[in-house]
DNA sequence: AGGTATCGATACCAAAGGTAGCATAATTGC
DNA sequence: GCAATTATGCTACCTTTGGTATCGATACCT
């Protein structure tokens, strides 16, 4: 389920670079036709190489998408003088980049195909869902179960609601679910 | 998108009563092979009706999911002294319905098919939505936008943590999830 | 130049939502 | 009892989509 984008050495015509380009046509098309309606061939075509040829990178849907996403989000922000302020800006960081078009939805529909492919599932919690929770609990000084739910909090609300409405949380909300996990962390 | 499921009066042969039986066979199927596991063919074949009678009842398989869960679901209780009472019975009420067999897993995927499907969007806001948040502002007094809030936090939470685990949330976290919301309606 | 690995293109498969057509069964009204 | 009417089960079918197989062309290393 892992990515098989590595590049090989010795002779034979090497990999073309189009990891960027996938990754922008995915999101381009996802946001302009939905997370169903970016269908592997529009993307593919969109992007500018063949369908074939991602195959021959990411092993499904999924696994391309979840790699889009890590190279969407990047590393979590962890500046803040104090532990609420470091919580608060993860959290608007989170807000903010689910609210980036393409994104809420490609991440939305991974999950949701997660429910019912546990590979996909496993590939989630290993290299997304992980590596977001130690940086958290590390800086945070938080014990595992709890940093997990406030995760599960902050990002179930803002996916639902972009389910829901098909448009990211506007600023109000933000700021409530903000002032809400900052309490509820002390 | 609304049901077809009206018995109408006259001549001819009267609808066979497969309701129940179809709601059971949905959320048995979902609950044994998962939402996506859980085709139209398999959900007919288990309730022991033809897939065509299921279609001229329900108009496709989003419709069917909704009145599977209103059916589920039906209307939320509002007991309780306080309002903080009032609150923690709704929410722990969400979080057992779901944690029933087959009904998180349903209403996790139809969210999900709903985010591409515009018509099932509206279908579930003035369906399940609306008349939830209604019940719940009248009785707690509360603005229609602060509801909607907490109802996002709440169905949102529960259903990501559901969607990532394959399982309903534990007692420890729903306390949390409780405690919290009480703490944000004050 | 020769060997090798990748590319694009086409054709293809299986699964799933949904539909059409038809013979048959169960009613109501005469 | 019989015709009209409506629902049912069944089969066959269409479309879309994720994913695969094959094959000639191409770009690189030695």
């Amino acid at each position: 389920m892992a990515r098989t984008n590595t590049a090989p050495r010795g002779p034979g015509r090497p990999r073309a670079s189009v990891d960027a380009a996938v990754f922008a046509s995915t999101l381009r098309t996802v946001d302009e036709l939905g997370y169903a309606g970016a269908t592997m061939d529009r993307i593919a075509a969109a992007a500018g190489v063949a369908k074939t040829t991602i195959y021959r990178r990411w092993p499904s849907k999924g696994a391309l998408i979840v790699d889009c996403l890590l190279d969407a989000f990047g590393p979590v922000p962890l500046s803040g003088a104090s532990r609420e302020a470091v919580l608060e800006t993860a959290v608007r960081w989170t807000a903010a980049k689910i609210g980036e078009p393409g994104v809420g939805a490609a991440f939305a529909g991974v999950f949701t195909d997660a429910v019912s492919d546990p590979a996909l599932r496993r590939l989630l919690a290993t290299r997304f869902q992980a590596p977001y929770l130690e940086a958290l609990e590390k800086r945070l000084g938080e014990p595992e179960q709890r940093m997990l739910f406030v995760i599960d909090v902050v990002v179930g609300t803002l996916l639902h609601r972009m389910g829901m409405t098909g448009e990211p949380m506007g600023e109000e909300d933000v700021d409530a679910l903000v002032a809400m996990v900052v309490r509820e962390l002390l």
